[in-house]
DNA sequence: TTTTGTGCAAAAGTTTTGCAGATAT
DNA sequence: ATATCTGCAAAACTTTTGCACAAAA
């Protein structure tokens, strides 16, 4: 593994955010510190830095890829049909989660690779989704 | 709104499947009944399906969209990230689930709307995902 | 010096859009 | 009759790939 000028640009652009970009997000980031960066070395990068356990990615609502560093603390996602607001579960939060999988089928989700789409209590509470009836969708 | 031939097709097409399809697949599928199908056409019927509540959509590990008749059973998907296995969980099952999601923070989730990545039973048991330590990704 | 990574350009794949002509109602 | 769809073609976007050249080790 070698370390180069680009990767090194790809790491501190993910290093400096706070949460989760997705490649192109990264693109641009790069971009603004070196405007001659390739979007294909970014992709390379990314997944060289995953299969190294770096980096880790998820999917945000739209089902985009978003990438973040490993270390980060691992915290799900909650994104609001109604509202469009996004909330965090922090690990502690989501232990009763976690619990709820294990005792329904032994599954251990990993909360954060995908966002939770679904109601806030406040849109619940407004417009409770009724059974047989859609919620609008992202 | 108009019902026509293209529009009935699409609905056939989806009634006829048990799960989910993507657009991709969707069009597959009507092009097996009629080759003439075109894809916009199918986004574009899918959109209004949609708008009107026939229809509901997804995402798949992949992050790509999923669409199911939203008169079928609500129910959630499980993907083991390790041994690629894939589960369902009912509406019922789901309960304790999203019993602990309401618990925690009031959030009403739409299990169904995002594939949930992690690993299940078996896997867990033989290669558990230490803390800090990143599962391999889908 | 040799292996590994980069730049570039092009392709792959899904989904969207614009518009003229067709069609359901 | 007319507002609404469809077909077509092209674009928008994200991500991937092939290959010759560059550069890290």
């Amino acid at each position: 593994m070698r370390w180069t000028p680009q990767r090194r640009a790809v790491v501190e652009a993910l290093a400096m955010t706070r949460g989760h970009v997705t490649g192109a997000d990264l693109i641009e980031r790069c971009r603004a510190v070196d405007p001659a960066t390739i979007p294909s070395t970014v992709y390379r990068t990314l997944a060289v830095l995953e299969e190294m356990g770096l980096v880790r990615h998820g999917h945000g609502v739209d089902g985009r890829e978003e990438f973040h560093v490993a270390a980060d603390p691992v915290h799900g996602h909650l994104y609001c049909d109604r509202c469009g607001g996004r909330w965090e579960v922090s690990a502690s939060e989501a232990q009763a989660i976690l619990d709820a999988f294990r005792a329904t089928n032994g599954f251990e989700p990993d909360l954060s690779h995908m966002t939770i789409v679904g109601r806030c209590a406040a849109c619940a509470a407004a417009a409770p989704a009724m059974p047989g009836l859609p919620m609008s969708s992202a």
